[in-house]
DNA sequence: AAATGGTTCAACCGCACAATG
DNA sequence: CCATTGTGCGGTTGAACCATT
């Protein structure tokens, strides 16, 4: 795919202008954007601002619906907008996130700076969905669901922090504590600080995002010996997974602080699911 | 090389809700 | 209130891409 999306021909042939302007559905081009169209859109942003998107359309005499000005101002044209190579961390997040808000793609998308509610939304649905449906199971299951938060999460976190660890950067906070609450699947990762002082610098601040929940992941095995035991009643034996705590901070009113320059580092993009994991996956279900 | 099937993701669709007059 | 318009969201589609046969 070229970088500009032009993946789809224009299909004129839709009654979709519920709520848009009173431009003519003949008048109307649907499909791909063409270089042409995104030079327009942005010239006329950047000089008018975004909202007041079917005006905006009109004026800039783009024959396109303010909706589909908006979506492609949004989604490919904002500045700021990231696209491709989801990191580990983004990951990370997304598994959490979703396993709190569900398909809120908006609300999480908030949380990925750059991240678009549509590209978090296909993630799932290509990524995360096809594992579940590899593995036979809903992806709304208490099975996927244990799988994600027991297995997956914690594996991820694995990941993260070797990736760390090889560039000398990391500084995860240890610590004794295994806190354990039974209404609460959601991990917590807070406050994992990661600094260096190289000019690869990663100033990494994992803040708190959940309400109420514990914190075990599985960093190093060996670390704890017995049995884990889901909040579910599920499971998890020794040697399958061991749990160091990260952090703790509990801050249940304010779910969108500090989450910024988490996703610094395209290094250690990765995708979640791959041959490694799912034999590593299958190892401790069997 | 061609056919086939699976995957990705930009764009569309339909709906709900807010703002405005 | 009510109607109209604008915006945002989550679900879905389908063309382009990719891998396999």
């Amino acid at each position: 795919m070229d970088h500009f999306g032009l993946r789809r021909e224009a299909s004129i042939d839709s009654n979709d202008t519920k709520g848009d302007e009173n431009n003519s559905n003949l008048d109307l081009k649907r499909g791909s954007w063409t270089v042409e169209e995104d030079f327009t859109l942005m010239n006329h942003v950047a000089v008018h601002g975004e909202g007041r998107w079917n005006s905006l359309a009109r004026s800039a005499g783009l024959k396109r619906t303010g909706k589909s000005c908006r979506l492609r101002w949004l989604n490919y044209l904002r500045p700021d907008v990231r696209r491709g190579n989801i990191t580990l961390e983004e990951q990370l997040l997304i598994l959490q996130l979703h396993s709190r808000w569900g398909n809120r793609w908006s609300k999480i998308a908030q949380h990925l700076p750059g991240r678009t509610d549509n590209e978090i939304k296909n993630y799932w649905r290509t990524r995360v969905q096809k594992q579940a449906k590899q593995l036979k199971c809903d992806v709304n299951s208490k099975e996927f669901k244990d799988t994600l938060n027991y297995l997956w999460i914690p594996r991820l976190v694995e990941r993260i922090q070797a990736s760390y660890n090889s560039n000398n950067q990391v500084n995860i906070q240890q610590t004794n504590d295994n806190i354990i609450s039974n209404n609460n699947i959601l991990p917590n990762y807070s406050s994992t600080t990661t600094t260096t002082s190289s000019e690869n610098s990663i100033v990494t601040q994992i803040s708190d995002m959940s309400d109420n929940c514990y914190t075990n992941y599985p960093l190093n095995q060996g670390d704890y010996g017995e049995i884990l035991i889901s909040p579910t009643g599920d499971y998890f034996q020794q040697g399958a997974l061991d749990f160091r705590t990260v952090d703790i901070i509990n801050d249940n009113n304010n779910d969108q602080q500090n989450m910024s320059q988490l996703f610094l580092d395209d290094h250690v993009s990765d995708n979640l699911w791959n041959i490694d994991d799912l034999l590593f996956l299958q190892q401790q279900l069997n």
